[in-house]
DNA sequence: TATGAATGAGCCTTCATTCAT
DNA sequence: CATGAATGAAGGCTCATTCAT
């Protein structure tokens, strides 16, 4: 019955999908500790169903930032192609960074909640994100153009905390403090 | 009985005291959301007594870092007089208030929090520091040693996401990325 | 159709057994109240087939003992006719019981559980152990071997009782005091 | 203010009563599964203060029945005085034993639970009464009463098996049971 | 004024049960 | 018939907050 079964399954991903969305809606109103409930509300499904598909909170903020995660981190080498010099590139990837972080501001938050049990998000970072980063800051100091002591995790960890937005500081001054920062982080001739 | 309402009123201070020394110890172990009856313990008083005191936890929480906010502000214009260049007095300042959040963390997780029951820490930051901030970038700025768009209110809420420290981005990485950030507000010649 | 039809049947009676076997070890393992889900997934079925098969836990609990209870229920009147006294048969019949409620010992807590939805189990007991042991009770009291007043229902409780063990309480235990139950029931000289 | 502290306290007293009079009614209907809701209910407090006195279920269970407890193994040691033989004094003690484990017959239910929580209930048990059966064995054991191969804890643990009753076992059947158990463990002549 | 027992809302998590495929 | 995704009731536990003393 591969037809039964294969309607099934797309259901089941549909209602993943769901709660995905519907994870990262809440995330974004009320932060990554939002209750389960709140959700499943959300979702239109029954808590349940969010148990069985992320067991624990952080399977699902995973999930949830996954996507985007990896989707940044292919920018990075794209950049690193279109761009006339390496920290150009590297300026370039940091600004969509934020537009990622700022929007999905959850993720910023979490990045920075020291939560052990995101501990996978963290690992997801240092294995995506940071060696992207990585590769940026390579390129930028073997053109010269990279001033000393700037190690990739510290400095995504910066960006993001950078991105931390509340009422009197909004995507445009987190923008500019991102920019300032990487200006700092040039070697000065 | 102006004696024993004396003594009633320095008993009173002293309970007072008490919750903000227990509160600021328990804020660093467990941040600012830690249950209010561990604070009531280690101030070895009653739940009651805190909520006499502080209605709200954001009245608890401004209450316990107004003084050291105000002797930070004092230090800005003391930095001022004492360094050889505005902008020196400006980095030391930053690096003393870098030390003053990443102490006491708890302070650093709270202002980015977003939280509208802080509007009250919020205003002490824009009453205090942040003109205090002002004055140097001002001194700054007439020395013809700042950038261009760095307002006060901006710089302090950078510098202050830049300290949510955790386990692979501790105070070091903080100073460290604090450093460059100033560096990058720096007139480039 | 008689072969399609045959065919079915035949699959549906080896997904029936493999149910049976699987809530027979997750019962050892776990107990009668162990997860309808962890059946299903030993099985290598859907919860909902067990639910077709078994619409009721008691339903379930009662074909996983039946063949068992049958078995030992047979044993009764071969040991009556091996034996050299009705005693020795007693006393080999209760070995054998223990025997088996402590292998599978799920079934000595099902029966004092008290659960009324283990009447059928109970029923079952009554009709078949209880009458088998009424037997082997009647032959002692012929042979002049029984003290007074022991009821086959109650021995068959009483010893599935002693068979409820633990940590510190094991099946030899079990075994010495059902023995030692069985002497008090002799008759004294 | 000795005096409204002793009141508070009084009360709290009260509210403690209260909890464990409900609870040893709940265990007595429920068992000692019980939802913690029902115990709340029943005793017109709310679930906190429960949690608040007893933090978990099993300290809750053995506050119900250490007094109990205490009670019987008291019992030991004057029935051994006032009765002709040790083997008339554990007889007596047996009968009391089993009309304290029937009346609370949710003991017995824990007794035989293997709860790992119970452990408490359990150590209680091996530092009471065991000791005073102990008592017992060996007063009878020296008056060369006993049989061989009876422990303490064995004996105890059997009893409180076969008290587990139900609706066709009841209390007169578990009394009838146990002193055959007894029965079984005199020395025969 | 200080106390802390009591309250109960709220969140987490598990699992029996249903039903569309 | 079999499947297993989905549901949601049920129960555990925590902690903010109140209020009688």
């Amino acid at each position: 019955m591969p037809d039964s079964v294969g309607v099934r399954q797309a259901q089941a991903q549909r209602t993943r999908g769901a709660v995905l969305a519907a994870a990262a809606a809440v995330f974004v109103d009320q932060g990554v500790q939002a209750p389960i409930r709140d959700i499943a509300e959300r979702a239109g499904v029954g808590v349940g169903t969010i148990y069985r598909n992320f067991p624990t909170r952080a399977d699902l903020v995973t999930a949830v930032y996954r996507h985007q995660i990896d989707t940044c981190t292919a920018l990075a080498s794209q950049l690193l192609e279109e761009s006339a010099s390496p920290f150009t590139a590297l300026t370039r990837w940091a600004d969509a960074f934020v537009d990622f972080l700022v929007t999905k501001h959850g993720l910023g938050a979490a990045l920075g909640s020291g939560d052990p049990g995101l501990e996978n998000l963290h690992t997801l970072m240092l294995d995506t994100l940071v060696p992207a980063c990585a590769t940026l800051l390579e390129a930028c100091a073997a053109a010269d153009e990279l001033g000393p002591g700037i190690t990739a995790y510290a400095l995504m960890r910066a960006i993001g905390n950078l991105c931390i937005t509340g009422p009197d500081y909004d995507q445009a001054d987190a923008k500019h403090m991102v920019a300032t920062l990487l200006a700092g982080c040039r070697r000065t001739a």
